[in-house]
DNA sequence: AGATATATTGCGGATATATGCAATTTTAAA
DNA sequence: TTTAAAATTGCATATATCCGCAATATATCT
């Protein structure tokens, strides 16, 4: 096996998991833990993981860059996807940010849906190549390359001249009280602003718990008007949450 | 066997298994390891697949449909690249279009070298990821899907920021007295307006014939600094076109 | 055809990379 | 605090890669 190989395969066991724990791993791939060890240093230095005593944890908005071919969370988040599709109509304009949860949003919008598309997100632009029944506009800025978005001020200003029907923004932190937060200040910054301009603003929980906050507030829950999760949280978050204006879907 | 045949063989592998390696292929062919290896570094040149430690894997999801239109002439383009590479220095803010020429640009890039770069493309970008001497910037707009760049009035006032060193743009007609051409209205646009914000403008005449003009003005030969172009064609324009303070190189 | 240029290939040696092992230090859980 | 697991570090080794060179093959030109 690659070396190269062996990255794949451990990013793409963290983006299904969420964890991995060297001594296990290393007996599966038939290596050392030094050698696993290292791979995970190396992953790490380039953002795509985050390594604890122990294994590995998946970083919030994790890069996509690898295949998903055997990504089983992607699964979840196309469950979640389906549930947004039946909100949009002929003419509506979208707003997304990065995030594999609005990936799978995109991979199953009907064909013959015309929409306007404005976002910031590489993969996503990718995806909608080839659309005729999609105008695409993309937000430029800096190139934030472990997530494959841009960020900064000129995002920021591009966002200030649209005013979407939609706003999808994907947040891996939902906490009842401390709210949306992400790990990462630029992206927290442009989230906040995308939820700013939206008329109707929804984000998508990809988290396997909820009640986490990370270091960076994005917006609070009364800023949202839906919360797309999985079907065994709807019913926690209705009863436990507090109650503001937001549906949960 | 002929190395198109090895060629074609290592890509229907590669395709199969998402892998090779290196010395188990080159027995199995009969050749040497350093034969391979310098096939594989040709295939990766050409954006066929990724060359790693002990062989060489497929090209991995986003970069497939970035990369598949790739032409042939990519020879020439490198080696028209290569003379370009020599004029920037750590530190040069360089502006690029769209094209295949400037892709080749890129990918000859020294990873020691420290630029800034900003650039409508999406191929661009996405060949640039991962880098971390440079600092990437990209120019937000519609998306233009069939040349897979950004157009239009944001991409022309995000522009007008900007003051980069070096502009590079990628033509197909150039004529000595109507000057560079294209067939489209909006990329002729955003070309105009590239030329006119750099300091050093710089065109990669990636034409397989020289004399030819086309419906949309970008610029004319007064406008620039340097005509980057086949070695065999160098003479016959320094004997044949107007003389400008443009250099052919 | 013959001569000359250009490309391709394999080899040897220098260099770089990947990996596992052992010794030591750090971590986190009891 | 103690203790066992985990991580780090330095080192040895096997393997892979790179580079220049010479031999061969192929293409181009007169």
């Amino acid at each position: 096996m690659l070396k190269k190989e062996r990255h794949e395969y451990i990013l793409n066991l963290i983006s299904r998991d969420n964890r991995i724990y060297v001594t296990s791993l290393s007996n599966e791939l038939g290596i050392s833990d030094d050698t696993l060890r290292r791979d995970l240093t190396e992953l790490d230095n380039k953002g795509l993981l985050t390594k604890v005593h122990g294994g590995a944890i998946a970083k919030s908005g994790i890069s996509i860059q690898f295949t998903d071919r055997i990504n089983t969370a992607m699964d979840k988040k196309q469950q979640m996807a389906s549930k947004v599709i039946p909100l949009f109509k002929n003419g509506d304009v979208i707003l997304l940010d990065g995030g594999t949860s609005n990936l799978a949003v995109i991979r199953q919008l009907p064909k013959e849906l015309e929409l306007t598309i404005f976002t910031n997100s590489f993969p996503i632009v990718n995806e909608l190549f080839n659309r005729p029944n999609i105008e695409l506009n993309f937000l430029g800025g800096k190139v934030f390359s472990s997530s494959q978005v841009t960020v900064g001020v000129t995002v920021f200003q591009a966002l200030q001249t649209i005013n979407p029907d939609w706003v999808l923004v994907g947040i891996s932190d939902v906490h009842p009280e401390k709210g949306l937060t992400c790990p990462d200040r630029e992206e927290a910054l442009i989230k906040r602003a995308m939820i700013e301009r939206g008329n109707k603003r929804l984000i998508l929980a990809d988290s396997h718990k909820l009640n986490t906050a990370r270091t960076y507030q994005v917006a609070s829950l009364e800023d949202i008007d839906f919360i797309v999760t999985e079907n065994n949280k709807i019913d926690y978050i209705k009863n436990n949450w507090p109650k503001y204006s937001y549906d949960v879907i």
